[in-house]
DNA sequence: CTACCTGCAAAAAGTTTGCAGGACA
DNA sequence: TGTCCTGCAAACTTTTTGCAGGTAG
């Protein structure tokens, strides 16, 4: 355990937030109190965090891994708004379920799964709010 | 409508198989009777061809995005082998209703969504061949 | 003391794009 | 003829890796 390390992990479990690698990358290079840590050194933990089981992958919404806590909370989806790129979890036993009984029927041993649902959330989907959105881009 | 994309479409469009954007690039450089695309054309008319909902990109299993035929086919999700990398795909009636009866709750405006599951297809998930596997990576 | 870790910068991998010339209609 | 398309190569983005020096235990 690296004092890198320590910096990273507080870092990530600081809140219940997605997150991706890039960003913490950004926050994690200006120095804490001295504490920083590099770019490949953020990436490597990653790697690790999830292999341990602390974390996941959850989606790639722009080509970019998001990330979120794993260890202690349940299992559960994602619908992601191709707007404002908001995630918002949902609870889902009954998918896995009906996953489950198909994928023993071919004999397929599931590991995980990701089901990720894209649309347009309640305030993006609002029209007003959508024509000024698209006016403050020009 | 130019040869380019005319030789791409017949590509795309002569089996219902699923492939990714390099391996389509790898089988149309090699010229047939005069007919080639470069890597540049294709990337550009798999866009567009996802755009107007011909194809879709249904997973990313090795960092690459995978395609498949979307106009008149049912709406399915696949399990992903991730040991040889095999798609399967699977029908989902009852989970496309239970995501858009949560979805309708808060107001989120569904446009589509991806399953994917991830484990060892039947093939993959006998330990004698895995152990083969594995030896012949040596 | 040894093994493992870090930072830097360069490499990788997949995809996109600027530009000059070429094809479609 | 004018516009849109193509090919090439270079650019880009995100993530990974080689290497030399540094830190944990």
């Amino acid at each position: 355990m690296t004092q890198e390390r320590s910096i990273i992990v507080e870092e990530v479990f600081a809140d219940h937030e997605h997150f991706e690698a890039d960003e913490l990358v950004a926050r994690l290079s200006v120095a804490k109190g001295s504490r920083r840590a590099s770019r490949a050194t953020v990436y490597r933990t990653l790697g690790q965090l999830v292999d341990s089981g602390l974390l996941r992958k959850v989606a790639r919404p722009n080509d970019r891994e998001v990330y979120e806590h794993d260890y202690g909370y349940p299992q559960h989806d994602h619908l992601i708004c191709k707007d404002c790129g908001e995630l918002i979890e949902f609870q889902n036993d009954k998918i896995s379920a009906i996953v489950e009984k198909f994928a023993a029927e071919i004999g397929f041993r599931i590991q995980d799964h990701r089901l990720e649902v894209y649309g347009l959330c309640a305030n993006c989907s609002r029209p007003k709010k959508n024509r000024n959105r698209k006016l403050d881009r020009i």
